[in-house]
DNA sequence: GCTCCTTTTGATATTGATTCTCGTTAGAGT
DNA sequence: ACTCTAACGAGAATCAATATCAAAAGGAGC
């Protein structure tokens, strides 16, 4: 269930950016918000139904991302999961099942994330890459796997 | 230039798992082994020239993948790239450029990937989620890409 | 080298996710 | 309500990847 502050932060956002928000991006936005971790067209589409043709519903991810309000995510051969961009939903990294695929969103307490903040700008310090951002992916087995 | 190690350790495992280390597979493992990071099937062609078709470098790719020789790496939307598994690279993580696409590894020095490794249990402790491996990527923009 | 048997190859067809096309529909402003 | 433009949606097209299957190559034994 979008709260309502996050969708008046996708309401400005795309007024910026003369992007309408209409009832089939509503509909994509409510179910990323519900999920617990990016979701590809397909596995969304599932949720939602019939009421955004997958034509409509990709093309709606790719404006969403186009905006920035929605991130890709990559983790699985041949197909993109997106997610609420993390200006929306906050930092926070993922818990990949290697069994079934699944991708779960994992906060990290803040003492964890600025150490490890600190590990990433010592790597990429000592090279030729400016360091905008950093995923970190625990890969493992799932509850529904173990 | 694969190094004759890295090829000695190749030719057990496969024939470990009987599965023939022939001249299609050497050409794409060579390749793999002289790149900086993960390439996609495309990529590898370009540089392997007519030599090897399409159709039996991705075969390559995935027999290697199987036998545990190759590893699969996502970072770009619809393909997949692969590299060296780390127990024949060593364990590393990688730059990511947001803009060309490019990956590149990065080797982290053992006092921060001990620090990273701690991070990463800890964060996994907190959760039903049987931590096995974990992978860093830092995004930001490539030399090139400045 | 020759035979038999199994694995691999490679040209081609096929799948599956995603994107494109284009006529139709809906939204914002007047 | 009228206009103008953005968005929609059904279907075609694209592109990475996989499946087919007949032909070629390896290996073991002779
Ligand atoms: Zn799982
Ligand atoms: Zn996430
Ligand atoms: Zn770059
Ligand atoms: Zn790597």
């Amino acid at each position: 269930m979008t709260t309502p502050t996050i969708d008046r932060q996708i309401e400005r956002r795309l007024a910026d950016a003369d992007v309408r928000y209409t009832r089939g991006r509503r509909v994509v936005i409510s179910a990323l918000a519900e999920a617990d971790g990016p979701r590809s067209a397909a596995e969304l589409s599932r949720v939602i139904g019939e009421s955004v043709p997958l034509s409509s519903l990709y093309r709606s991810l790719a404006v969403l991302e186009e905006a920035g309000v929605l991130a890709p995510h990559f983790s699985s051969p041949g197909l993109t999961r997106y997610e609420l961009a993390e200006w929306l939903s906050g930092h926070h990294h993922h818990l990949v099942c290697i069994c079934c695929g699944i991708v779960q969103d994992i906060e990290v307490a803040d003492g964890l994330e600025q150490r490890l903040q600190e590990i990433v700008a010592d790597i990429a310090g000592g090279v030729s890459f400016s360091e905008l951002n950093h995923a970190l992916e625990i890969e493992g087995h799932c509850a529904g796997c173990a």
